[in-house]
RNA sequence: GCCGUUUUAGCUCAGGGGUAGAGCACCUCAUUCGUAAUGAGGGGGUCGUAGGUUCAAAUCCUAUAAACGGCACCA
């Protein structure tokens, strides 16, 4: 055997199989020994795990992985590329504007500029022609490693004040590094495709958006944009086309469509329930309702306006304030024209924000033992918070809303048991529900925070514990607790797929101690109980907006509000539609008759529209036979079935299901 | 609250200095019909609000409110 002086390294493939190349090599080059098609599949490499470039030369033995472009994570490359060529496209066009990050994000990426005039979506036609001469010039990505000091030096001289800031936050041990393309340059960690054709045609730009720097509203606000981009056009259109159907599902637009609600401007962010909206929300609280019965929750009802200083000694004056509606309690002044009040007010009442200073107020009536604990008290509770303008959100987000709220005080000992019992009737609840895609968060305890420890670490497990126990997947998120406890946080999706917090568990150990609530233990002795926090739906507004979406207004049954409409084909049968009606009447069945001079196609249109479950269609046939043509919704088909067979079956159908 | 966009009939939208339009809905009449729109006729808007420019403003300018999309916030 001939020595040489060339040493080889080993390439280790996902498939174990072992190559040997000169040192050196580059993801790249090992592709392209594989084979042609490879190499031009190929934009990443993952060297002994670490996601790198292809250009990277290989200098030892390694264990190998090859992106593809048609992968997940080549589609991630494919967004964080294209927002590199946003980036550069921007700047080509509008000279002076300064770059600062661009991730991606769901479905796409985005672009945070500084610009003293904005963008607008106008602009939106130029620049991604701008973009695709980038990508069809096809400039390579090129990964170099600066000195920090220069690096810092050279965004500032360039005016890229929010790079150089970067550059100097990014801690001591991470190399600066810098990817070119072409001409232009950003400061990325990487890694990158080959070049910029890699990126493709599929990206498309949506929306601009301000957004502040580092997410910190005091500091500067800065120009978004957003952007989608896909693998190929029709992974593109096909997510268009999602988008839009998406749109058809929002809450708002069903809740006009479908006559259950409406909002307006004299009460921005409080709902009017029409009648046919508050059939579901009657529905859920009662739904609900029997839920907390089964499970040992006692009801309660407590006032609405509570004195300023019930709310100093909660805590809730001092940290939410402004959020806080807050009403003086003085007389109007009844002269015309003069100021509201003639002397200035010295008393305030609030509406209340949230329920649990007020059910510390009837827990504290008389003397509690250990005995008594746990006490479950719910309340469907109407609370008011002076949301920011800018957050409203249909009935997502609004200024009154109905919590199904209830707090348990207990022991620290029963803190497990009492959040497993929770844990499970969320799970319970929302399976009844239709929701199995349930994001699950453990938040941990915060910086600033009330309590020992050890009282954290108890409280911390135990929720761990209960989440596990009710088997459900979860994420923990360190800081994101409350100051007074940690929380376990219930989020659904929206149509569009924004997330919002519906159900919550909250140990508190601080308001049983601001408010001086107590029980007498076994040793005779005096103790604070521990308070939880919990509410399965958080709000029935919210709840009731999700569930819209999430059905896209096709409700289950029990929940629909219109059940069945008995409608006719002629006129002859309208005495027998009345008699159908009236017995689903006496049944407990919602149900609507429509006798109208109308043709049966237009009748069968409009409830359909109207997202009518079931359309019970009778004409000269069934009268004569006392049957009902059943015609469900989303279903063409008529089943005709004798009346007293549909009758029981519908009342079995619209059970609800606890 | 911050950035951007929008606001015209009950709803969805067109019209961009010369005095307001469509479809659906609504009302009236005719039609009594077998499973997603029967036909004809009619009524309806001081164009978000308040100022300004102009011979003339829904249209241009300023302010303001709300809604929408994000950001920040969410006890």
């Amino acid at each position: 055997m001939e020595q040489t002086a060339v040493k080889e390294i080993a390439i280790t493939l996902p498939d174990g199989a072992v190559r040997r190349y000169a040192p050196g090599v580059t993801g790249m080059e090992i592709a392209q020994s594989i084979s042609p098609g490879l190499a031009k599949a190929v934009v990443g490499i993952h060297i002994n795990g670490e996601p790198s470039d292809l250009s990277l030369p290989i200098e030892g033995d390694a264990a190998i992985v090859l992106v593809k472009r048609e992968s997940d994570e080549g589609l991630e490359m494919i967004r964080h590329d294209c927002a590199h060529v946003l980036a550069e496209a921007v700047q080509t066009l509008f000279p002076g504007t300064q770059v600062t990050i661009g991730p991606t994000i769901e479905n796409g990426f985005y672009y945070d500029f500084a610009r003293n005039e904005p963008f607008s979506t106008e602009d939106f036609a130029a620049i991604e022609a701008e973009m695709r001469k980038i990508v069809e010039r096809g400039a390579a990505f090129e990964r170099e490693v600066w000195d920090r000091t220069e690096a810092i030096k050279f965004f500032r001289d360039k005016g890229e004040a929010y790079k150089a800031e970067l550059i100097e936050n990014l801690p001591g041990t991470e190399s600066i590094k810098i990817y070119r393309q072409g001409a232009w340059l950003d400061l990325c960690r990487g890694p990158h495709m080959p070049t910029t054709k890699h990126v493709g045609n599929a990206f498309k730009l949506m929306k601009v958006a301000g957004a502040y720097w580092r997410g910190d509203s005091n500091k500067a606000m800065l120009t978004r944009i957003y952007g989608t981009a896909w693998r190929n056009d029709k992974e593109l259109q096909a997510y268009l086309t999602q988008l839009e159907e998406a749109e058809k599902r929002d809450h708002r637009k069903l809740g006009k469509e479908m006559a259950l609600f409406h909002l307006q401007e004299e009460a921005q962010g409080s709902v009017f329930w029409h009648p046919n909206g508050f059939v579901i929300y009657n529905q859920l609280e009662a739904y609900i309702r029997r839920r907390l019965s089964a499970t040992d929750y006692r009801e309660v009802k407590t006032p609405q306006l509570l004195d300023n200083k019930l709310w100093e000694a909660s805590g809730h004056w001092g940290k939410y304030r402004e959020n806080m509606f807050v009403v003086p309690d003085v007389v109007p002044n009844t002269e015309e024209g003069g100021k509201v009040f003639k002397e200035e007010p010295t008393r305030f009442m609030a509406l209340k924000p949230m329920n649990c200073p007020a059910h510390v107020q009837i827990f504290k009536q008389g003397l509690k033992s250990y005995r008594d604990l746990p006490i479950r008290m719910a309340e469907f509770g109407c609370c008011h918070r002076n949301e920011a303008h800018g957050a409203l959100h249909g009935l997502m987000r609004v200024r009154q809303m109905t919590q199904d709220d209830a707090h348990i005080f207990c022991t620290e000992d029963q803190i497990t048991s009492e959040s497993v019992a929770f844990c499970d009737l969320v799970k319970a609840v929302y399976k009844d529900l239709g929701f199995e895609d349930v994001r699950v968060v453990l938040a941990l305890r915060p910086e600033n925070r009330a309590g020992s420890d050890e009282t954290w670490d108890k409280a911390e497990d135990g929720l761990r514990q209960a989440l596990t126990q009710a088997g459900l997947a979860f994420t923990e998120e360190e800081g994101e607790g409350a100051f007074y406890g940690p929380k376990v946080e219930y989020h659904l999706r929206d149509a569009i797929g924004r997330s919002w917090q519906c159900g919550t568990l909250q140990l508190d150990f601080v308001l049983p101690e601001r408010l001086d609530a107590s029980y007498i233990g076994e040793d005779g002795a005096r103790h604070r109980p521990v308070m939880l926090h919990r509410a399965v739906l958080g709000t029935l507004e919210r709840f009731i907006g999700i569930l819209i979406e999430n059905y896209a207004g096709k409700l289950p049954l029990w929940l629909a509000p219109v059940q069945v409409v008995v409608a006719t084909i002629t006129g002859s049968a309208d005495e027998y539609a009345e008699q159908i009606y009236n017995a689903l009447k006496a049944a407990g069945i919602r149900a609507a008759l429509d006798v109208r001079n109308e043709k049966i196609n237009y009748t069968v249109r409009e409830h359909s529209l109207a997202k009518v479950p079931n359309l019970f269609v009778v004409g000269a046939r069934e009268a004569e036979e006392q049957t009902v043509a059943i015609r469900r919704l989303g279903s063409q088909a008529q089943d005709v079935e004798p009346l007293d067979e549909a009758l029981a079956a519908l009342i079995a159908q619209a059970q609800p299901p606890f």
